[in-house]
DNA sequence: ATAAAGTATGGAGTATACTCCAGGGTCAAG
DNA sequence: CTTGACCCTGGAGTATACTCCATACTTTAT
C-alpha cells in the first residue's frame, strides 16, 4: 500500500502518517525501488491502536511504547497485556469521570430551571 | 480574594488565571486601589465550569460563549439551557465512544491471550 | 528604612499534534 | 516526451493551552 491508500483507509492525512513515522509511532515501512513507502497491512492496526489510545486521552508519547508489542504479539508477553489492561482501566476511570461530569451538568441544569425569575 | 487564593482554591496556576482573563473566559475582576485583582467568589464557579468543559473535551473557545450566561442565570434563558444540554449530549456520546473503545481493547486482549504461542 | 514576598504588565517560550510548503524526483497516459 | 498526479525531503507554520520571564510597583515584617 502506498501513502494515500493508507491515509484514506485510516482516515488520516498523509502528513500525519509521515509525522507518526518520524516519531517512531509506526514501524517504518520498507521502500520500493523508487524510494516510495510500501506499507504493510499491519500499519492499519497500528494506526487503529494510536487512534484508540488518543480517544482515551493518551498522548502520542504514551502510546508509543506499546506499539512494538503490537507488531509482535506473543501471548504471555506481559508488557502488552499489561499495557492493554492499564488502558482499559484508564478508559473505565474516564467513563466514571464523565458520568460525574454529566451529573454535575444535570445539577446545573436543574438549578437553572429552578432559578428565581429575574424581574427585569 | 486575590490571585493566589483563587489559584489555590481552583487548583490552577496564577498565570492560567490571567490567561483565562485575557481570553475573556472569566469575568474580569474589579481592582483594588492598588491595582490588584479582587476576585468575587463567583469566579470559582466559572473556573469549575471551565474545568468541567475541558474534562468533557471542549476547547476553551467552545467553553467561552457559555460563561456569560453562567454569571447571569435566568431561567428560561434558552441559550445556557441549550448549551448545557448539548454538553450533556456530548458527554453521552463520549461515554459511548469510550465504551466502544473499551470493547475494542478487550477484543485485543482476548486475541492476545489466544495467540498461537510462538516457538522461538 | 529595607528586604522579602506578593502583584502587575507585555511578551517570549514550551509542548503537543498536526499541517503546509518549496523544491525536486517518479510514473502512467496520451 | 510532456503533462499531470503522485511520491520524496527537510523545515517552517499553525492552533491550543499553558508557563515563564524581566521589569516594576505595593505591601508586610523586621
Amino acid at each position: 500500500m502506498n501513502a494515500s491508500e493508507v491515509a484514506k483507509k485510516a482516515e488520516i492525512g498523509k502528513d500525519t502518517l509521515r509525522y507518526y513515522e518520524k516519531l517512531g509511532l509506526i514501524t517504518p515501512p520498507p521502500r520500493s525501488l523508487n524510494g516510495y513507502r510500501d506499507y504493510p497491512v499491519s500499519v492499519l492496526e497500528e494506526l487503529r491502536f494510536i487512534k484508540l489510545g488518543q480517544s482515551v486521552g493518551f498522548t502520542l508519547s504514551e502510546i508509543k511504547p506499546a506499539i512494538p508489542f503490537l507488531a509482535n504479539p506473543k501471548p504471555g508477553c506481559p508488557l502488552l497485556t499489561e499495557a492493554i489492561s492499564s488502558q482499559i482501566k484508564r478508559v473505565d476511570e474516564r467513563i466514571i469521570e464523565l458520568q460525574q461530569s454529566k451529573a454535575t451538568l444535570e445539577r446545573w441544569q436543574s438549578k437553572l430551571s429552578q432559578a428565581v425569575p429575574a424581574n427585569d
